[in-house]
RNA sequence: GCUCCCGUAGCUCAGCUGGAUAGAGCAACGGAUUUCUAAUCCGUAGGUCGCAGGUUCGAGUCCUGCCGGGAGUGCCA
């Protein structure tokens, strides 16, 4: 149990002396305190009970306090209208480290409902490079699978690549007249991109070419051999590139069904939502409308247009025969259950697919599917001037550049600073350094708001960055290191003295109390802010601290607390899939 | 028009079921290194939390209205 929970179960019982009970000691909670001139954890279960309790908030607060008991963990104070706070003894704090000596988990409890989830994230288009738009879903679906991989959740990742979409008209239009064998060879991404540019902005200019495009796919999607051919050279040769990036990135998928896995199943899709009366003909395509049921303001298939609320359908099968990608969404839905039998289905996708979501998810409950889905949406990718980058030909930074760019600033950032000599080892780290700053970079924002690009500041390795994490780490390990007898780290006779030692313990602690609340709303940047804290906590310790010149129970102490710094580190940067080096 | 998101220090952003005197980093300024890695530390300065009401013992956080920005809104994904 966590110092927080350890505190709550006390206070609770505390409560219960005092005659609460049934549901009001549920809002019996405590947190961690906003301010440490206050204690480090509260609760303000007085103030909220004091009401119903018909006592005034102090006095209510002054005899749960008299009960309780947890003079082993803390010292309560009461405090302002009627806060409890709790400072936590050094040696609880000690305790605690003892605790987590011994735990591989580091004090992160397994969570206690265990799901089959998964995880669709990244997703890129097959046939066009990944650009920085695809960074926020592949950065933060890969971290949120490694968090519910160490919570204990059954995780399933899975690809859906865009290999079967509109853009596959044009590629094949444009290969059937444009194809440069040479340049295939040579830069098969580069060629691929070259065609879908050219069949793009001619169709643009033509209506005829447009057309031409158009009936290519269809072609494909209904079997010709021909198109096939292309298509899964197009394919073969894109995944290529894609997988030199995940490698980059250390990002793995269990599965990459792309939508053209699902082809097959597309028509027996819409043949049983029309049997089923879920969906029918509309101005020649096939749609999925309202039930009726509800407040229309909350029906993803009504939508206002002047006094009246009107029909906003979920187009399954357009006019022209063809399928979309709501078609193919269902049908994966459907394929993750039988196959997976999945219980959870988190989406990492921009939030301008909100509405689409919100009629796929209805259309698999009335479907009679009773998974959990979950739209985790992240915002735009925003411009110097705060406007969107717009996808205007080329326009968007390529993904490779950028990490190129950031592995070119580590290693410029390491000359003359680096204590590490060999030029190899350099590169190694700067590719690990340059790399884990964009990811870092990425996860420390919050999920939902838009997000501006600036190259200079992705690259830059100072301040809250994943370097300053690794360089914590480092420093750790140096003086681990160095530690030339046999020290057994255990939780015997350990002493915190100094405030920096007090704090460094006290951030560690709270370790398994941050982690699975990244899980409560889908948000790594809580567990990149604790990780900052942590690693500023150390480094100031690390500057008042000396630890191998001190002696005793002091330095078996800042020993344990530099063994439990690298251990908290290198998991809490694992969880977000950053690596840590040993030297920097 | 309707639906959803956003507005916090010069800049980029945190702020966890409402809690005490709103926090970091960058940029600026001033200090710290014969001592375990200075990609570091310590300090100074910087705010009408878009505006106005409301609920509450208490609001950056919840509600309403307004202003400003963005996204989506029947055959792209």
């Amino acid at each position: 149990m966590t110092l927080a929970e350890l505190l709550r179960e006390r206070l609770r019982a505390g409560f219960i002396a005092c005659g609460i009970e049934g549901e009001a000691l549920e809002r019996v909670g405590v947190t961690q305190a906003a301010d440490l001139r206050f204690g480090d954890y509260q609760s303000n279960a007085a103030m909220v009970l004091a009401k119903a309790a018909k006592k005034n908030p102090r006095a209510l607060a002054e005899s749960v306090m008299n009960v309780t008991e947890a003079a082993d963990l803390a010292e309560i104070e009461i405090a302002g209208p009627g806060f409890l706070n709790f400072r936590v003894k050094p040696a609880a704090f000690a305790g605690r480290l003892g605790e987590m000596l011994e735990d591989g988990r580091l004090g992160v409890a397994s969570s206690e409902d265990r799901f089959r989830i998964v995880i669709d994230f990244s997703a890129p288009n097959v046939a066009k490079p990944m650009h920085v738009g695809h960074l926020r879903s592949t950065i933060i679906g890969d971290a949120l699978s490694r968090v519910a991989r160490f919570l204990g959740h059954h995780v399933v990742t899975d690809n859906h690549i865009g290999d079967w979409g509109t853009q596959f008209g044009m590629v094949i239009w444009a290969w059937k007249r444009e194809l440069k064998r040479e340049a295939l060879e040579s830069d098969p991404l580069a060629e691929l991109l070259r065609l879908y540019r050219v069949a793009n902005s001619q169709s643009k200019e033509d209506d005829t070419i447009r057309e031409e495009c158009r009936r290519e796919l269809v072609a494909l999607q209904q079997g010709d051999p021909g198109n096939l051919e292309i298509w899964e050279e197009c394919v073969r040769l894109s995944r290529n590139g894609l997988e030199r990036i995940y490698d980059r990135l250390k990002v793995r998928f269990d599965h990459w069904l792309g939508e053209s896995c699902y082809n097959g199943r597309l028509a027996g899709v819409v043949a049983s939502l029309m049997k089923s009366g879920l969906a029918r003909e509309s101005q020649g395509a096939v749609c999925v409308f309202s039930d009726g049921a509800g407040d229309p303001a909350q029906d993803p298939f009504k939508i206002r247009k002047g006094d009246e609320w009107e029909d906003k359908p979920m187009i399954i099968r357009k006019s022209d025969r063809g399928y979309n990608y709501a078609t193919t969404d269902i049908a994966t839905i459907d394929y993750r259950v039988e196959e997976f039998d999945a219980d959870w289905a988190w989406y990492v996708v921009d939030h301008r697919q909100g509405d689409h979501f919100k009629q796929l998810f209805a259309v698999a409950r009335r479907r009679g599917h009773d998974l959990a889905l979950s739209h985790i949406a992240f915002g735009t990718i925003l411009g110097k001037d705060g406007t969107p980058l717009k996808t205007r030909a080329g326009d968007l930074p390529l993904l490779s550049d950028l990490l190129n760019d950031a592995v070119e600033a580590a290693w410029e950032s390491s000359e003359g600073r680096s204590r590490v000599e060999s030029e190899e080892e350099r590169r190694a780290l700067a590719e690990m350094i340059g790399v884990g700053a964009i990811k870092f970079m990425e996860l420390s924002h919050h999920r939902t708001s838009d997000y501006v690009f600036d190259l200079e500041k992705m690259v830059s390795m100072d301040g809250d960055t994943a370097p300053y994490l690794q360089n914590a780490y480092v420093r750790c390990r140096s003086i681990l290191r160095k530690l030339e007898e046999e020290v057994t780290l255990d939780g015997d006779g350990l002493e915190l003295g100094a405030d920096e030692e007090i704090h460094l313990a006290r951030m560690l602690a709270r370790f398994g109390e941050t982690v699975p609340v990244v899980l409560d709303d889908f948000r790594p940047n809580l567990l990149t802010n604790y990780l900052l804290e942590l690693a500023r906590a150390y480094h100031s310790f690390f500057h008042v601290c000396p630890v191998l010149i001190s002696e005793g129970a002091v330095r078996k102490s800042r020993l344990v607390l530099c063994e439990l710094t690298a251990r908290v580190l290198r998991q809490g940067l694992e969880l977000l899939g950053i690596e840590a080096p040993e030297r920097m």
